[in-house]
RNA sequence: GUGCGUUUAGCUCAGCUGGAUAGAGCGUUUGGCUACGGACCAAAAGGCCGGGGGUUCGAAUCCUCUAACGCACGCCA
């Protein structure tokens, strides 16, 4: 449905041009002196240059035709050529009410509605997800969800890292502990055992014994490489060794995200795109893109204009074997194919700029993908501690997720148990979904692309700008709303009325905006605007409460009313909260 | 070295395509519970928006120079 601004922009467009001016510049914005008014526009100084007249004459001849519109109840031009508004009362209700009966809360669906792939999540098998993971996963899952909101058809994709060195290093370790094992038998020609030779906890142990080897003893390392080569070239025993991996990694994998309530549609990985590869390689080769050097085989993607050098992008390196690059274009290949999207959006490690430009150059020199597709890095910043310093354990290691999510689920339970009115057997729940409210509106509440500090005290807190609190309002207006139908109190022919009060009107005014929020905050990928905006709401909520009495209001129509307009809120705030991926209890 | 990013209150962060007196939270100080949930509300103090110069009627925001810090820069992902 239409923006309350928009119907006040029209407005002022309409009285700026009746008043002979350029009607564009009618544009309104919230006020930013909330004490003077609430919406503003600033046209008129604007146009002062233009129309060689003094801002104010020009702010005084549009007013005089907004004399009688409903829209507004105030219409004031302040000194050097300000026009102050207040929206009209009766305009208002009428507005919510139709807000109210819009599933989109005012969002305006999308009018060409798209496919957009989200990478995000990116673990590495047989490697617990650790702190670093987290941010990918939030903001990816956040976006997913605020895309399909708007109508969009957005598919996540975890994308697995199962097919690069790690795997390597993996097979080697193994074969240096178990060298009898089948695996390693080239002569062996029957069937692998079903059951595989480790456990995750096993693995898990492997891979860093085997990373850390890997950088001190060159030899060893060869041999992973080797082996990595001889994997993707699909060696027997090899495979068979790397279906085990998977197939533990990925069910431990979903248990994790589960917890974290990020669920992805696809669970492809990097050896999903392997098919791919050659044809891809050969045709750039054909082509004249690719070219060797220094025995490696690259494309070159410098441009015109580049302000800095630009490394080709390397497609082979020189022992023939395929790197993470090499993939990464396949797997475009791989989704053009499969999905013929209109975006791919990389929500990755900012530190992989250079990574992706590379990527997407060569993608687009090439014509992997199609001119109007849009191939777009959303980069996030490093989570770090107090310290300022990249998230660490108390010893110095590195943090895994599963760890830190117990460690906030434990802090949130002994909270609500200090506190009355949750039941024991409710307290362990409630602590996940308020821990979880916690982790994903601490990380959410900042720009991705910033660095952060991950203050776990802070997060948790149930006071100020922070997950928890955004539950308790939302809880406080489930229980009011509880509590009037044990009182006999009814739902049906609510309808909204003007405001009885100040707060009342700014919570009025402050659900209005939420449509144009999400919309924003999707084209900017931004889910912080989101958190800002329901932090604004749910202070306004409170406040309006405070002074508010809801239940003893006498008049039944207004009674009626508020508790219309509490439902609303309810909506608005849970519509938020499941866009930035968490829920609230009942209670807390 | 080159490039990118960051710098806003004691701390952690917002600040929309340039607009009035730069906003929150935490912390500090003060006031408010026989109340629909006080996990709340109201208020105060706290700022040359890293620094210089420029564009503009008007700059935290745009341009330029500069400083500090962080990150990246071809065979790891």
């Amino acid at each position: 449905m239409k923006k309350l601004m928009e119907y006040m922009a029209e407005e002022l467009s309409a009285a700026f041009e009746k008043a002979g001016y350029d009607p564009a510049l009618g544009r309104v914005s919230v006020s930013n002196r909330p004490d003077l008014c609430e919406y503003q526009c600033n046209g008129a100084m604007a146009g002062a240059k233009r129309y060689k007249k003094a801002p104010f004459m020009i702010a005084e001849d549009v007013a005089a035709y907004l004399k009688d519109s409903r829209v507004f109840d105030k219409v004031e031009v302040v000194k050097p050529g300000f026009i102050n508004l207040n929206t009209g009362a009766d305009f208002l209700a009428e507005y919510l009410r139709g807000m109210d009966a819009d599933p989109m809360l005012t969002a305006t669906p999308a009018e060409k509605p798209e496919t957009i792939i989200i990478d995000y999540g990116g673990p590495n098998v047989a490697k617990p997800l650790h702190v670093g993971h987290l941010r990918s996963a939030i903001i990816g899952e956040s976006i997913k969800r605020i895309g399909r909101f708007l109508g969009h058809r957005v598919l996540g994709d975890v994308h697995l890292g199962d097919w690069g060195l790690q795997m390597g290093l993996i097979i080697t370790e193994l074969r240096h502990r178990e060298p009898d094992l089948v695996y390693f038998d080239d002569s062996y020609s029957g069937e692998y055992p079903e059951e595989a030779p480790f456990t995750i906890g096993e693995l898990e142990e492997i891979y860093p014994a085997a990373s850390a080897r890997s950088k001190e003893d060159e030899e060893y390392r060869n041999e992973a490489l080797e082996a990595t080569e001889q994997l993707q070239s699909g060696k027997p025993g090899y495979m068979a060794l790397w279906n085990h991996i998977m197939r533990i990694s990925v069910a431990d994998l979903k248990k994790n995200y589960e917890r974290l309530n990020v669920e992805f549609d696809l669970w492809k990985a990097e050896s999903d795109a392997q098919p791919y590869i050659p044809d891809m390689v050969q045709r750039m080769k054909d082509e004249g893109y690719a070219y060797e050097d220094q025995g490696a085989l690259v494309v070159d993607v410098r441009e015109e204009g580049d302000t800095r050098e630009i490394p080709p992008c390397m497609l082979l390196k020189s022992d023939g074997a395929s790197l993470y690059t090499t993939t990464d274009l396949a797997t475009i290949v791989e989704r053009v194919k499969l999905y013929d999207p209109d975006e791919m959006l990389y929500v990755v490690d900012k530190r992989q700029d250079l990574h992706f430009e590379q990527v997407f150059r060569c993608a687009r020199k090439t014509g992997l993908v199609k001119e109007d597709t849009r191939l777009t890095f959303l980069g996030f910043g490093t989570m770090n501690g107090k310290d300022g310093k990249p998230f660490k354990t108390r010893e110095g290691g590195v943090m895994r997720l599963e760890n830190l999510i117990s460690d906030i689920e434990s802090e949130m339970y002994q909270k609500i148990v200090e506190n009355r009115g949750v039941k024991d057997k409710d307290a362990g729940e409630t602590a996940k979904i308020v821990g979880l409210s916690a982790i994903k509106y601490g990380d959410l509440q900042n720009q991705a692309t910033k660095d952060y500090v991950f203050d776990i005290d802070r997060f948790t807190s149930f006071e100020g700008n922070t997950g928890p609190y955004i539950l308790y309002t939302i809880v406080r207006i489930k229980s009011i709303l509880n509590r009037y139908t044990e009182e006999g109190g009814s739902f049906e022919g609510l309808s909204i009325l003007p405001a009885i009060n100040a707060s009342h009107k700014n919570l009025m005014l402050s659900l209005t905006s939420f449509g144009q929020v999400v919309e924003n905050a999707f084209a900017e990928k931004a889910p912080h605007k989101i958190c800002a905006y329901i932090y604004e709401a749910a202070n306004a909520f409170n406040s309006f409460y405070h002074e508010t009495s809801i239940l003893g209001q006498e008049d039944a129509e207004v009674k009626g009313s508020l508790i219309a307009l509490l439902c609303l809120t309810r909506k608005v705030l849970e519509t938020s909260i499941e866009l930035l991926g968490f829920s609230a209890p009942d209670r807390m």
